[in-house]
DNA sequence: TTCATAAATAGAAATAATTTCTATTTATAA
DNA sequence: TTATAAATAGAAATTATTTCTATTTATGAA
């Protein structure tokens, strides 16, 4: 686990665990979106002792203090990915429909306004689907 | 159920049935995204027999022929909104946080590129998160 | 280093959204 | 009008996710 991302638990008083290491050094690994199954399945050869709700709660911990992100794919499981970005800069990334592997995209392409047909403008959310190098 | 709809659904095949106007129709009369079960709801009040796995296997079905589209809301239950559009145009539209009412984000501001970083683009999603006038 | 404490955890159980299955009904084209 | 594929209801199954509680652990303060 890289500084940025202690950094981050720090930051929101969440400790550093030797499983919430482990999940992160997967991502760092496989270098690609992970569901809260596969993480579980791997802690498990580690750890023996691992409980799924735990897996659940710190994804969403990670997402909370900006080291994960959602990826939305087929199926209704849930996916996550490393978010790779410690600056803090508003950003998207794209996801191999394939294999999973995530990306930051380069640029955000959304107009500068605070509204639009009435709507006051809170947020945007995108996602890239694509086909990777390997992939293709 | 309008004559896009009607043909929207022939193209592919679809019949239409009365259930099928039922759910377009409320829709049109709620301008709001609209979760499976409050779907199935409305519909009872109507038709007294009306089964909840015929609401899913319709919204995906309208989703498919271009009727309706997803939306991405808080918790995990599905929500749909009716697509407002015709014309086949690429587009993406703005949802308030507050009641799910839905609309047509009027531009695309994408940037028209084939690959990055080795992916090859297949397609983008985008949401936009907004507060609707009625709820400011 | 020790200790007190809030935070994290495992495991079991519950929840609830979604899907599958099958017998019956119905919209549609011929 | 009729044959047929498509649509449906209702019950049951599935399964991803969440809740609950007793126990353990990371951390900051003494
Ligand atoms: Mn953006
Ligand atoms: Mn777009
Ligand atoms: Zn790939
Ligand atoms: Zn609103």
């Amino acid at each position: 686990m890289n500084v940025e991302c202690i950094q981050k638990l720090r930051k929101g008083h969440f400790k550093i665990t030797p499983k919430r290491r482990a999940i992160l050094e997967l991502f760092d690994k496989k270098d690609k979106c992970l569901s809260p199954e596969i993480i579980w399945t791997h802690l498990k050869k580690t750890f023996k002792q691992s409980g799924f709700p735990s897996v659940y709660r710190n994804l969403e911990i990670f997402v909370k203090q900006g080291i994960l992100f959602r990826v939305e794919r087929q199926g209704r499981k849930r996916y996550y990915a490393l978010c790779h970005d410690h600056s803090g800069h508003h950003h998207h990334h794209i996801i191999c429909v394939e294999c999973g592997k995530a990306d930051v995209f380069p640029e955000c392409s959304f107009p500068d306004i605070k509204s639009v047909k009435g709507y006051k403008i809170l947020n945007h959310s995108m996602q890239i689907n694509g086909i990777c190098k390997d992939c293709q």
